[in-house]
DNA sequence: TTGTACGCGTTATCAG
DNA sequence: CTGATAACGCGTACAA
């Protein structure tokens, strides 16, 4: 593999030259800079990106920390953080989370001065870790459950938009609303989830009752699936359903179908993310639509901030990102 | 940030021992070994990734780009690669190629110089690409369209999996088949799935009518659901879909809903890929699910061939997966 | 336009 | 056997 040297020696200049023409630097006279691309093709010659940023202390490349790469949600934001990144001229990286330890491995690890910083979309992370993200890397949490830590954080609309979802479903009709979520630990998204939905049955005067509070282990369609089922046929009396992500009401609709119960007309579905999928899902699903496209502008311009140095990179910033309702046939369209 | 030395002089060693305990060698004191461990932590020492990877030419990370991370396919297939790869002790990075000028930025693009080899999953690359492929870089495409390049190459069964998929369809009774695939240009992924697709119905004795051959730009469910209105309501007459992606068919199950065609009665539809999703979906989604675990563990078994040099790296390499019928209840199952 | 030092950890070589 | 010293990987900032 050939070097700068080999280049610089092949077109007879000196490795700077080399190194100017490769970042376009001015002052190269035209000739030489043919000469030098002349020897680049020639030898094949390719940086080596390595050698550059332990040289530059910078790699223009953001890492991207989700918990898992195949969920319709975090494939959404996974995109929209790159379209943003993009925007700015920034690379992604994308690094899975979930099967290792836990995800401060991403942050303690290492391997982040790979990175400019760090964009982490926290799921199993508690308010207790909170402290251990006091690196002196740039980090933005995209997500919930932590609060104040010396980082940046854009946070979903969760009280507000899940109170919004509940209300819709009481303006439709319903009385026995059910909310599938996570189980709760500390704060976190189901647990903020959870206070929406109750402050809209507090809203409408309907009784909370606790049986209509479904945790399941995972936020996936299985699990959903599963508990809508266990649902229907423990005899659970139940007109409505929030679930806090799309993916578990896609496993609920699905498991709804399996009992024979008619959606939107006996229990009436909706789900919190609006991923692609909900719209062609039969019935189409109604969903909270979080403004993805703002909340991976916003962290990415944090995360730049913090690059930048304009930001104390031990601050804490916190955002909320804004949501509308996107109803479908699952609430009766 | 405190570099190895800074940790070496505050425990009053050289350098070297500190490195020797960083990477568990041996010939390391107890004593001492403490006494850099304390001065690391005291320090908060991280080592700097980029130094290491200059000087070892190794990163113990593998890239993985593919045309887009927000599609339950890419997804799936990210997952499995990378639980292939942890298997082997090696890290992922995902990176999107889709919305860069073409995928061969990531293979040309000095940035693989952070990955010890590449696995690259195609969609827009053709033949004529493959020339362009032939870098000194470990690299491994995963998917179509490229043949006899100086690559590894794992793909899909795809001439034989939708033969069996649209037997499939004639068994349970369908007489007019419809494909839905992707615009054909030359030996790619669509066109090898189309003739798998001839092949069935000329085994079964019946006409190819090209009217049923309906391409369309992306893989997508938005195409998925337009082109079977569009089918419908032009007065096409088809009993069953073959859907060249799982996408696709969640999008034509959803168009034929829209004009009332009931599925499986009326029309019978397969897709591919078994993703997730398709489980769960109404009606659930019969599919070809290609043995993905196995395609990901090859081409990372490829690839590390590849590192390691036991393979030369401009050699080429074939490997086809197996796969098996999934039949769900969109066509009867 | 070029020489030189530098970024930082590791490999190789050498001394205790 | 433990540890130290020096050179190296390669591109770039800065002074010349």
């Amino acid at each position: 593999m050939a070097t700068i040297q080999d280049v610089a020696k092949a077109a007879g200049v000196s490795p700077m030259t080399v190194s100017n023409v490769i970042n376009d630097h001015p002052n190269v006279r035209p000739a030489t800079r043919e000469k030098v691309l002349e020897a680049m093709t020639r030898l094949d010659y390719r940086v080596n990106v390595a050698a550059r940023n332990l040289r530059k202390g910078r790699t223009g490349t953001i890492g991207l920390a989700v918990p898992e790469v195949d969920s319709a949600y975090y494939g959404l934001l996974a995109a929209t953080v790159i379209a943003a990144a993009e925007r700015r001229g920034l690379r992604v990286s994308i690094e899975q989370t979930a099967s290792r330890d836990n995800e401060l491995d991403a942050l303690s690890l290492s391997r982040n001065r790979l990175y400019d910083g760090l964009i982490l979309s926290a799921a199993g992370m508690g308010q207790s870790d909170a402290e251990r993200l006091r690196v002196d890397h740039p980090v933005v949490i995209l997500g919930d459950r932590i609060f104040g830590g010396p980082v940046g954080h854009v946070a979903m609309p969760n009280f507000d938009a899940s109170r919004a979802a509940t209300r819709h479903l009481i303006e439709r009709g319903c009385r026995r609303i059910a909310i599938v979520c996570g189980t709760v630990e500390e704060v976190d998204t189901s647990s903020l989830r959870i206070a929406g939905y109750r402050k809209a049955l507090e809203d409408a005067g309907l009784p909370a009752d606790r049986a209509l509070v479904q945790q399941v282990d995972r936020l996936g369609m299985r699990e959903g699936a599963e508990r809508a089922r266990e649902m229907a046929n423990g005899g659970l009396d139940f007109d409505g359903v929030f679930c806090v992500t799309d993916s578990l009401a896609m496993g609920v609709l699905r498991g709804l179908a399996d009992v024979g119960a008619r959606v939107p007309d006996q229990v009436k579905v909706i789900g919190f993310d609006n991923v692609p999928e909900s719209e062609f899902l039969i019935p189409s699903l109604s969903s909270v639509d979080p403004d993805h496209d703002g909340m991976a502008e916003r962290a990415v311009d944090l995360l730049i901030g913090r690059i930048e140095q304009t930001e104390p990179p031990t601050r804490h910033q916190d955002v909320v990102g804004g949501f509308s309702l996107v109803i479908r046939e699952s609430t009766g369209g």
